[in-house]
DNA sequence: GTCTATAGAAGGATAGAC
DNA sequence: GTCTATCCTTCTATAGAC
Protein backbone atom coordinates (compact mmCIF):
# COMPACT_ATOMS: atom_id res chain seq x y z
CA UNK A 1 0.00 0.00 0.00
CA UNK A 2 2.11 2.89 -1.34
CA UNK A 3 -0.43 5.39 0.76
CA UNK A 4 0.29 3.68 3.86
CA UNK A 5 3.97 3.61 2.97
CA UNK A 6 4.11 7.59 2.73
CA UNK A 7 2.28 8.04 6.04
CA UNK A 8 5.01 6.39 8.00
CA UNK A 9 7.77 7.06 6.54
CA UNK A 10 6.51 10.65 6.58
CA UNK A 11 5.62 10.16 10.69
CA UNK A 12 9.40 8.18 11.26
CA UNK A 13 10.80 11.60 9.17
CA UNK A 14 9.35 13.81 11.07
CA UNK A 15 10.06 12.06 14.26
CA UNK A 16 13.60 12.07 13.07
CA UNK A 17 13.47 15.56 12.09
CA UNK A 18 12.71 16.92 15.86
CA UNK A 19 15.14 14.16 17.70
CA UNK A 20 18.23 15.40 15.68
CA UNK A 21 17.61 19.16 15.69
CA UNK A 22 17.13 18.35 19.58
CA UNK A 23 19.97 16.27 20.09
CA UNK A 24 22.01 16.48 17.13
CA UNK A 25 23.76 13.31 15.05
CA UNK A 26 25.48 11.92 17.94
CA UNK A 27 22.94 12.40 20.95
CA UNK A 28 19.76 11.03 18.72
CA UNK A 29 18.72 7.67 19.45
CA UNK A 30 17.01 5.54 17.12
CA UNK A 31 14.45 3.85 20.39
CA UNK A 32 13.77 7.93 20.72
CA UNK A 33 12.69 8.85 17.14
CA UNK A 34 10.65 5.14 17.36
CA UNK A 35 8.69 6.37 19.88
CA UNK A 36 7.57 10.05 18.48
CA UNK A 37 6.34 8.20 15.83
CA UNK A 38 4.83 5.75 17.25
CA UNK A 39 6.56 2.86 15.74
CA UNK A 40 9.15 -0.02 16.52
CA UNK A 41 12.86 0.77 15.78
CA UNK A 42 12.69 -2.18 13.27
CA UNK A 43 10.54 -0.25 11.42
CA UNK A 44 13.14 2.60 11.16
CA UNK A 45 15.85 0.74 9.66
CA UNK A 46 13.08 -1.12 7.20
CA UNK A 47 12.67 2.51 5.75
CA UNK A 48 16.52 3.90 6.11
CA UNK A 49 18.34 1.20 6.99
CA UNK A 50 20.98 2.81 8.96
CA UNK A 51 20.53 5.63 11.45
CA UNK A 52 23.19 7.83 9.24
CA UNK A 53 21.28 7.22 6.11
CA UNK A 54 18.44 8.17 7.91
CA UNK A 55 20.17 11.55 9.13
CA UNK A 56 21.89 12.38 5.80
CA UNK A 57 18.19 12.76 4.56
CA UNK A 58 16.93 14.56 7.34
CA UNK A 59 20.26 16.83 7.29
CA UNK A 60 19.60 17.72 3.89
CA UNK A 61 16.36 18.70 3.66
CA UNK A 62 16.83 21.14 6.51
CA UNK A 63 19.77 22.42 5.53
CA UNK A 64 18.95 22.70 2.18
CA UNK A 65 15.61 24.61 3.11
CA UNK A 66 17.79 26.79 5.73
CA UNK A 67 20.17 28.00 2.78
CA UNK A 68 17.16 28.79 0.33
CA UNK A 69 15.79 30.80 2.58
CA UNK A 70 18.52 33.33 1.71
CA UNK A 71 17.70 32.97 -2.06
CA UNK A 72 14.27 35.05 -2.62
CA UNK A 73 15.91 38.53 -2.28
CA UNK A 74 18.03 38.10 -5.02
CA UNK A 75 14.70 37.54 -6.99
CA UNK A 76 12.93 40.30 -6.16
CA UNK A 77 12.59 43.71 -7.86
CA UNK A 78 13.07 46.09 -4.66
CA UNK A 79 15.92 48.87 -4.05
CA UNK A 80 19.33 47.33 -1.92
CA UNK A 81 17.34 49.02 1.24
CA UNK A 82 14.28 47.22 0.28
CA UNK A 83 15.90 44.09 -0.12
CA UNK A 84 17.84 44.36 3.05
CA UNK A 85 14.68 44.96 5.53
CA UNK A 86 12.93 42.05 3.15
CA UNK A 87 15.40 39.96 4.34
CA UNK A 88 15.41 40.42 8.00
CA UNK A 89 12.20 40.12 7.76
CA UNK A 90 11.79 37.54 6.52
CA UNK A 91 14.91 35.28 7.60
CA UNK A 92 14.06 35.74 11.08
CA UNK A 93 10.61 35.15 10.62
CA UNK A 94 11.90 31.63 9.35
CA UNK A 95 13.75 31.04 12.11
CA UNK A 96 11.21 31.89 14.66
CA UNK A 97 9.02 28.99 12.92
CA UNK A 98 12.18 26.89 13.33
CA UNK A 99 14.30 28.04 15.85
CA UNK A 100 16.03 25.23 16.43
CA UNK A 101 17.42 24.82 12.94
CA UNK A 102 20.28 26.96 13.16
CA UNK A 103 22.15 25.79 15.83
CA UNK A 104 21.71 22.63 14.57
CA UNK A 105 22.58 22.60 10.58
CA UNK A 106 25.87 24.99 11.84
CA UNK A 107 26.77 22.88 14.27
CA UNK A 108 26.92 19.80 12.27
CA UNK A 109 28.07 21.20 9.37
CA UNK A 110 31.23 22.21 12.18
CA UNK A 111 31.11 18.70 12.88
CA UNK A 112 31.40 17.09 9.75
CA UNK A 113 32.57 19.98 6.81
CA UNK A 114 31.79 17.29 4.19
CA UNK A 115 28.09 17.73 4.60
CA UNK A 116 28.56 21.39 3.14
CA UNK A 117 29.54 20.47 -0.61
CA UNK A 118 26.81 18.57 -1.22
CA UNK A 119 24.51 21.01 -0.57
CA UNK A 120 26.38 23.43 -2.25
CA UNK A 121 27.08 22.22 -5.54
CA UNK A 122 24.59 23.33 -7.59
CA UNK A 123 24.77 27.19 -5.85
CA UNK A 124 27.40 29.77 -7.77
CA UNK A 125 27.39 32.74 -5.93
CA UNK A 126 29.41 34.62 -8.68
CA UNK A 127 26.72 34.13 -10.64
CA UNK A 128 24.53 35.37 -7.69
CA UNK A 129 26.75 37.99 -7.13
CA UNK A 130 27.07 39.23 -10.73
CA UNK A 131 22.94 39.86 -10.46
CA UNK A 132 22.86 42.28 -7.53
CA UNK A 133 25.88 43.86 -9.33
CA UNK A 134 23.95 44.06 -12.44
CA UNK A 135 20.49 45.41 -10.60
CA UNK A 136 22.07 47.60 -7.65
CA UNK A 137 24.93 49.01 -9.97
CA UNK A 138 24.65 52.12 -8.46
CA UNK A 139 23.85 51.57 -5.36
CA UNK A 140 26.79 49.56 -4.88
CA UNK A 141 29.11 51.93 -6.36
CA UNK A 142 27.47 54.89 -3.96
CA UNK A 143 28.29 52.62 -1.14
CA UNK A 144 31.71 51.50 -1.97
CA UNK A 145 30.75 47.83 -2.35
CA UNK A 146 32.55 45.31 -4.34
CA UNK A 147 33.37 42.26 -4.99
CA UNK A 148 36.47 42.28 -2.59
CA UNK A 149 33.95 42.77 0.46
CA UNK A 150 30.76 40.97 -0.63
CA UNK A 151 32.31 38.17 1.63
CA UNK A 152 32.53 41.14 5.25
CA UNK A 153 28.97 42.35 4.24
CA UNK A 154 27.05 39.15 3.38
CA UNK A 155 28.77 37.26 6.42
CA UNK A 156 27.72 40.35 8.46
CA UNK A 157 24.51 40.51 7.43
CA UNK A 158 23.89 36.52 8.33
CA UNK A 159 25.85 37.07 11.61
CA UNK A 160 23.50 39.90 12.50
CA UNK A 161 20.03 37.84 11.24
CA UNK A 162 21.38 34.40 12.47
CA UNK A 163 23.56 34.54 16.12
CA UNK A 164 21.02 35.10 18.15
CA UNK A 165 19.00 31.53 17.60
CA UNK A 166 22.41 30.09 17.36
CA UNK A 167 23.41 31.47 20.60
CA UNK A 168 19.87 31.61 22.27
CA UNK A 169 20.75 29.78 25.30
CA UNK A 170 23.21 32.39 26.40
CA UNK A 171 21.09 35.46 25.58
CA UNK A 172 18.20 34.08 27.42
CA UNK A 173 20.47 33.68 30.11
CA UNK A 174 22.03 37.18 30.05
CA UNK A 175 18.17 38.39 29.32
CA UNK A 176 16.66 36.80 32.51
CA UNK A 177 19.55 38.95 34.40
CA UNK A 178 18.38 42.40 32.65
CA UNK A 179 14.44 41.35 32.64
CA UNK A 180 14.63 40.86 28.87
CA UNK A 181 12.44 38.53 26.71
CA UNK A 182 13.89 36.71 24.35
CA UNK A 183 11.09 36.60 22.28
CA UNK A 184 10.07 40.44 22.55
CA UNK A 185 13.87 40.62 21.71
CA UNK A 186 13.76 38.89 18.01
CA UNK A 187 10.57 40.74 16.96
CA UNK A 188 12.31 44.21 17.25
CA UNK A 189 15.38 42.49 15.86
CA UNK A 190 13.84 42.20 12.38
CA UNK A 191 13.47 46.33 12.07
CA UNK A 192 16.87 47.01 14.14
CA UNK A 193 19.42 44.69 12.08
CA UNK A 194 18.09 46.33 9.05
CA UNK A 195 18.28 49.62 10.23
CA UNK A 196 21.71 48.93 12.13
CA UNK A 197 22.89 47.52 8.37
CA UNK A 198 21.75 50.13 6.21
CA UNK A 199 23.27 52.50 8.69
CA UNK A 200 26.36 51.41 8.64
CA UNK A 201 26.50 50.95 4.65
CA UNK A 202 25.06 54.98 4.06
CA UNK A 203 28.24 55.86 6.36
CA UNK A 204 30.76 54.43 3.90
CA UNK A 205 29.44 56.45 1.40
CA UNK A 206 30.57 60.06 3.62
CA UNK A 207 34.27 57.57 4.25
CA UNK A 208 34.75 57.12 0.67
CA UNK B 1 53.52 12.07 44.63
CA UNK B 2 51.44 15.51 44.28
CA UNK B 3 53.78 16.27 41.29
CA UNK B 4 53.01 13.40 39.50
CA UNK B 5 49.10 13.48 39.96
CA UNK B 6 49.42 17.27 38.63
CA UNK B 7 50.82 16.49 35.54
CA UNK B 8 48.70 13.55 34.83
CA UNK B 9 45.41 15.25 35.88
CA UNK B 10 46.46 18.08 33.51
CA UNK B 11 47.29 15.61 30.72
CA UNK B 12 44.05 14.30 31.42
CA UNK B 13 42.31 17.91 31.21
CA UNK B 14 43.72 18.67 28.03
CA UNK B 15 43.41 15.60 26.25
CA UNK B 16 39.48 15.75 27.11
CA UNK B 17 39.75 19.58 26.11
CA UNK B 18 40.61 18.52 23.00
CA UNK B 19 37.95 15.75 22.42
CA UNK B 20 35.01 17.42 23.78
CA UNK B 21 35.64 20.81 21.43
CA UNK B 22 36.00 18.71 18.26
CA UNK B 23 33.32 16.13 19.28
CA UNK B 24 30.92 17.54 21.79
CA UNK B 25 29.90 15.74 25.33
CA UNK B 26 27.83 13.01 22.77
CA UNK B 27 30.18 12.63 20.40
CA UNK B 28 33.31 12.25 22.90
CA UNK B 29 34.73 8.74 23.60
CA UNK B 30 36.48 8.05 27.26
CA UNK B 31 38.90 5.66 24.94
CA UNK B 32 39.27 8.72 23.03
CA UNK B 33 40.88 11.00 25.66
CA UNK B 34 42.45 8.17 27.38
CA UNK B 35 44.84 7.59 24.12
CA UNK B 36 45.42 11.10 24.04
CA UNK B 37 46.08 11.38 27.22
CA UNK B 38 48.52 8.57 27.06
CA UNK B 39 46.96 6.68 29.45
CA UNK B 40 44.13 4.41 30.13
CA UNK B 41 40.08 4.71 30.72
CA UNK B 42 40.63 3.57 34.46
CA UNK B 43 42.92 6.39 35.38
CA UNK B 44 40.07 8.63 34.06
CA UNK B 45 37.33 7.92 36.14
CA UNK B 46 40.49 7.59 39.10
CA UNK B 47 40.63 11.27 38.72
CA UNK B 48 36.83 12.22 37.38
CA UNK B 49 34.64 9.83 38.04
CA UNK B 50 32.33 10.12 35.48
CA UNK B 51 32.40 11.29 32.15
CA UNK B 52 29.57 14.15 33.02
CA UNK B 53 31.53 15.13 35.52
CA UNK B 54 34.94 15.25 33.29
CA UNK B 55 32.87 16.81 30.59
CA UNK B 56 31.55 19.21 33.56
CA UNK B 57 34.84 20.58 34.79
CA UNK B 58 36.17 20.62 31.23
CA UNK B 59 32.77 22.80 29.87
CA UNK B 60 32.92 25.29 32.66
CA UNK B 61 36.59 26.07 32.36
CA UNK B 62 36.24 26.31 28.70
CA UNK B 63 32.73 28.47 28.20
CA UNK B 64 34.10 30.59 31.40
CA UNK B 65 37.20 31.48 29.63
CA UNK B 66 35.35 32.36 26.82
CA UNK B 67 32.64 34.69 28.39
CA UNK B 68 35.29 36.40 30.35
CA UNK B 69 37.35 37.27 26.72
CA UNK B 70 34.14 40.08 26.42
CA UNK B 71 35.07 41.57 29.84
CA UNK B 72 38.47 43.33 29.67
CA UNK B 73 36.37 46.10 27.40
CA UNK B 74 35.07 47.71 30.24
CA UNK B 75 37.93 48.58 32.26
CA UNK B 76 40.15 50.24 29.82
CA UNK B 77 40.17 53.78 30.16
CA UNK B 78 39.00 54.63 26.35
CA UNK B 79 36.74 56.75 24.00
CA UNK B 80 33.49 54.33 23.31
CA UNK B 81 35.06 54.37 19.26
CA UNK B 82 38.49 53.21 20.67
CA UNK B 83 36.77 50.35 22.67
CA UNK B 84 34.86 49.09 19.98
CA UNK B 85 37.84 48.61 18.09
CA UNK B 86 39.61 47.39 20.94
CA UNK B 87 37.27 44.93 21.18
CA UNK B 88 37.26 43.46 17.93
CA UNK B 89 40.85 43.25 17.36
CA UNK B 90 41.12 41.30 20.98
CA UNK B 91 38.17 39.17 20.38
CA UNK B 92 38.56 38.04 17.14
CA UNK B 93 42.58 37.23 17.58
CA UNK B 94 41.37 34.72 21.10
CA UNK B 95 38.69 32.98 18.72
CA UNK B 96 41.76 32.62 16.16
CA UNK B 97 43.46 31.10 19.24
CA UNK B 98 40.56 28.92 20.15
CA UNK B 99 38.80 28.14 16.83
CA UNK B 100 36.60 25.43 17.62
CA UNK B 101 35.30 27.37 20.88
CA UNK B 102 32.44 29.57 20.05
CA UNK B 103 30.74 26.64 18.30
CA UNK B 104 31.64 24.10 21.14
CA UNK B 105 30.18 26.77 23.60
CA UNK B 106 27.28 27.41 22.20
CA UNK B 107 26.15 24.16 21.23
CA UNK B 108 26.19 22.81 24.55
CA UNK B 109 24.31 25.28 26.07
CA UNK B 110 21.63 24.96 23.37
CA UNK B 111 21.15 21.67 24.30
CA UNK B 112 21.44 22.06 27.95
CA UNK B 113 20.49 25.47 28.75
CA UNK B 114 21.05 24.85 32.58
CA UNK B 115 24.79 25.18 31.87
CA UNK B 116 24.17 29.07 31.57
CA UNK B 117 23.45 29.64 35.11
CA UNK B 118 26.32 28.64 36.58
CA UNK B 119 28.42 30.32 34.10
CA UNK B 120 26.72 34.14 35.00
CA UNK B 121 25.82 33.46 38.95
CA UNK B 122 28.81 36.16 39.68
CA UNK B 123 28.20 38.19 36.36
CA UNK B 124 25.98 41.19 37.30
CA UNK B 125 25.01 42.94 33.48
CA UNK B 126 23.49 45.85 35.12
CA UNK B 127 26.44 46.46 36.97
CA UNK B 128 28.37 46.52 33.74
CA UNK B 129 25.91 48.60 31.78
CA UNK B 130 26.26 51.33 34.53
CA UNK B 131 29.92 51.42 34.28
CA UNK B 132 29.49 52.31 30.49
CA UNK B 133 26.94 54.75 30.88
CA UNK B 134 28.56 56.76 33.81
CA UNK B 135 32.00 56.74 31.13
CA UNK B 136 30.33 57.51 28.19
CA UNK B 137 27.50 59.65 28.84
CA UNK B 138 28.20 62.12 26.31
CA UNK B 139 28.83 59.58 23.25
CA UNK B 140 25.63 57.25 24.56
CA UNK B 141 23.20 60.25 23.92
CA UNK B 142 24.90 61.47 20.46
CA UNK B 143 24.80 58.14 19.71
CA UNK B 144 21.07 57.72 20.78
CA UNK B 145 21.75 54.36 22.99
CA UNK B 146 19.93 53.95 25.88
CA UNK B 147 19.28 50.83 28.30
CA UNK B 148 16.35 49.72 25.84
CA UNK B 149 18.58 49.13 23.13
CA UNK B 150 21.83 47.57 24.62
CA UNK B 151 20.61 44.43 24.32
CA UNK B 152 20.61 44.50 20.61
CA UNK B 153 23.22 46.41 20.10
CA UNK B 154 25.84 44.17 22.22
CA UNK B 155 24.23 41.02 21.21
CA UNK B 156 24.69 42.42 17.62
CA UNK B 157 28.70 43.38 18.13
CA UNK B 158 28.59 39.76 19.42
CA UNK B 159 27.14 38.19 16.53
CA UNK B 160 29.72 40.22 14.15
CA UNK B 161 32.76 38.70 16.31
CA UNK B 162 31.48 34.85 17.02
CA UNK B 163 29.44 34.25 13.53
CA UNK B 164 32.27 33.61 11.71
CA UNK B 165 33.79 30.69 13.79
CA UNK B 166 30.71 29.74 14.78
CA UNK B 167 29.49 29.21 11.15
CA UNK B 168 32.98 28.12 10.27
CA UNK B 169 32.28 25.17 7.88
CA UNK B 170 29.59 27.04 5.87
CA UNK B 171 31.29 29.82 4.99
CA UNK B 172 34.64 28.04 4.26
CA UNK B 173 32.89 26.30 1.81
CA UNK B 174 30.83 29.03 0.18
CA UNK B 175 34.42 30.99 0.10
CA UNK B 176 35.93 28.20 -1.85
CA UNK B 177 33.33 28.73 -4.32
CA UNK B 178 34.64 32.58 -4.59
CA UNK B 179 38.47 31.90 -4.49
CA UNK B 180 38.55 33.56 -0.69
CA UNK B 181 40.56 32.16 2.28
CA UNK B 182 39.04 31.83 5.95
CA UNK B 183 42.11 32.81 7.53
CA UNK B 184 42.51 36.04 5.40
CA UNK B 185 38.87 37.02 5.61
CA UNK B 186 39.28 36.83 9.46
CA UNK B 187 42.53 38.76 9.72
CA UNK B 188 40.77 41.58 7.43
CA UNK B 189 37.02 41.79 9.86
CA UNK B 190 39.25 42.75 12.72
CA UNK B 191 39.39 46.30 11.32
CA UNK B 192 35.84 45.80 8.98
CA UNK B 193 33.96 44.77 11.90
CA UNK B 194 34.61 47.61 13.76
CA UNK B 195 34.11 49.83 10.63
CA UNK B 196 30.89 48.64 10.20
CA UNK B 197 29.56 49.28 14.07
CA UNK B 198 30.80 52.50 14.58
CA UNK B 199 29.25 53.58 11.01
CA UNK B 200 25.77 52.24 12.04
CA UNK B 201 25.76 53.83 15.26
CA UNK B 202 26.92 57.40 13.72
CA UNK B 203 24.17 57.08 11.86
CA UNK B 204 22.20 57.08 14.62
CA UNK B 205 23.19 60.67 14.90
CA UNK B 206 21.41 61.92 11.96
CA UNK B 207 18.47 59.63 12.13
CA UNK B 208 17.84 60.89 15.93
C1' DG C 1 48.85 6.09 41.17
C1' DT C 2 48.55 3.03 37.26
C1' DC C 3 47.47 -1.02 34.81
C1' DT C 4 44.64 -5.27 32.84
C1' DA C 5 40.54 -7.47 32.67
C1' DT C 6 35.81 -7.49 32.75
C1' DA C 7 31.25 -6.41 34.25
C1' DG C 8 27.01 -4.37 32.82
C1' DA C 9 24.20 -1.38 30.19
C1' DA C 10 22.89 0.79 25.94
C1' DG C 11 22.32 1.21 21.31
C1' DG C 12 22.27 -0.03 16.30
C1' DA C 13 20.98 -3.56 13.44
C1' DT C 14 18.81 -8.00 11.80
C1' DA C 15 16.05 -12.57 11.71
C1' DG C 16 11.87 -14.38 11.31
C1' DA C 17 6.87 -14.67 12.29
C1' DC C 18 2.54 -12.67 10.91
C1' DG D 1 4.49 -3.44 6.01
C1' DT D 2 4.86 -4.22 10.86
C1' DC D 3 6.00 -6.52 15.03
C1' DT D 4 8.79 -9.25 18.76
C1' DA D 5 12.86 -11.13 20.01
C1' DT D 6 17.59 -11.13 19.89
C1' DC D 7 22.29 -10.54 18.24
C1' DC D 8 26.51 -8.03 18.55
C1' DT D 9 29.22 -4.17 19.10
C1' DT D 10 30.41 -0.20 21.65
C1' DC D 11 30.91 2.33 25.64
C1' DT D 12 30.97 3.70 30.55
C1' DA D 13 32.40 2.19 34.73
C1' DT D 14 34.52 -0.83 38.29
C1' DA D 15 37.27 -4.75 40.51
C1' DG D 16 41.49 -6.12 41.73
C1' DA D 17 46.54 -6.85 40.99
C1' DC D 18 50.91 -4.38 41.22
Amino acid sequence: MTEKDKQTEEKIFEAATEVFEEKGMDGARMQDIADRAGINKALLHYYYRTKDHLFETVFQLLAGKMLRKFAPVFEKDLTLEEKIRFFFQQHITFMQENPRLPSFVLNEINRNPDRIKKLLKNVDFKKLWMKIEEQHKDELEKYNITIDNIPQIMSTIAAISVFPFAARGILEGIFENLGVEFDTYIEERKGFAADFVIGALQSRKASK
